[in-house]
DNA sequence: ACCCGAATACTCGAAGTCGAGTATCAGCGC
DNA sequence: GCGCTGATACTCGACTTCGAGTATTCGGGT
């Protein structure tokens, strides 16, 4: 997979706006901002410029005009170039065709999450699907607005994904936290036990150093497998 | 919400570390290793030994001992501090608690894909569909072999979690790509038109200029909503 | 006639990210 | 006893990211 010259996503929808026609940078990021794709592509300033700096570089795009009007700051037009062209249609199949593996904040959480006592860590989660729950209203009334506007669908599918991933997430989280309440998953017992040892006094290495002895044979699963 | 002094998730997983127990960085990097955290939380060396520095400079770990071995390179061996216990558990229950609003690849590719025809995106998320479903079975069989290696499903949540995502996006994608093919998703046929008469020639800056008189009143979801 | 806030159009530098590169040592086969 | 691979333990600097800051103009109200 030849890494792109230019990675930051930014950079594609910068691409996407000059193959409609030639724009200078502001105005990119109004278009972008007009047509909602901040939400799915982060945009900000510092960002752009350097971004729009690396695709000429890297000869994407070209700078056509370069005016002023009163004393206001300059204005660099930027057009796309067939390689440009090139390399966003190429990108973009890229990027629909082939999963990228993302780190998402939830797994760094869950990976972790064994330095918490379980009923924390269940009541945390729980926070956590009320707060999802509230998103995925708010989406759909964004989604009933659109809709009322005389949206098309298709301009709303990137916000469906979203809220498809949201309710995903959601559902995982209740899972969990019922599976944390009712003590259903293995190793959750003795994960409990750790704490209850840890908050009276008793080092966690010292735990680690001779599971059994502290946790009974469940202590077993903690060894390292052969 | 207090914004973090030091942002890298990786710092979140050195805190995890040091609160076991003090370590050197190189340790820490393995023992993340090892638990098979880094599926879960990027882990590079430069980013391990700035973002060590950073955790350094504000308080929240101490250099220990920093001795050698023979001729090797120093090591520094730290340890958490007060504040930096506090900052982890603080830190780890946001994470949990707090969903954040994570710019996923597909989410920029759906945002864009109108820049390709129709029948040529629903080509590429029928390629992604089958790449989805063979990291699914990759995964179903790492799990299996988890599990008879013993290990609690406890240390397997993250890796669960990030199967059950894999399933919805498959899920996803799998309805999009029928409604692509089907032609019942609104704005597909204008879509679909719009590169026809650009591949026959016409420029789409003048179609969206006057679309009703290119695309007939179907064009006219592509008008400005009043 | 003047003021104020919003919009226009960028600039700048501090901080962070990344991965290839460097140097040493331990064990193992031959 | 010699070379080789793999582990140990970091360093370096080019490149990116970020968002607050700057300077100007426009429009609407009073």
């Amino acid at each position: 997979m030849a890494r792109r010259r230019v990675g930051n996503p930014l950079a594609l929808a910068v691409l996407s706006c000059l193959a409609e026609r030639p724009m200078h940078p502001y105005e990119i990021s109004t278009t972008l901002r007009e047509r909602g794709k901040e939400q799915s592509i982060k945009l900000n300033y510092g960002s752009l410029y350097s971004v729009v700096d690396a695709l000429q570089r890297h000869g994407l795009i070209e700078a056509r005009e370069t005016g002023r009007e009163g004393r206001r700051p300059e204005r660099t037009v930027y057009a796309i170039t067939p390689e440009g062209l090139a390399e966003f249609e190429g990108w973009l199949s890229e990027l629909l065709s082939t999963p990228v593996k993302e780190y998402l904040s939830l797994e760094a959480g869950l990976a972790l999450m064994p330095a918490l006592a379980p009923d924390v860590v269940a009541r945390l989660l729980g926070v956590r699907a009320d707060r999802l729950r509230a998103q995925l209203r708010e989406l759909d009334a964004m989604h009933d607005e659109a809709r009322a506007k005389g949206l098309a669908d298709l301009f709303l599918v990137e916000s469906r994904y979203r809220q498809h991933m949201l309710a995903a997430e959601l559902e995982f989280v209740e899972q969990m936290v019922s599976d944390l309440r009712s003590g259903v998953l293995p190793g959750v017992k003795v994960w409990a036990r750790i704490h209850e040892l840890r908050d009276g006094g008793v080092p966690v290495e010292e735990i680690f150093a001779d599971p059994v002895r502290h946790l009974g044979e469940e202590g077993r699963m903690l060894l390292p497998p052969r």
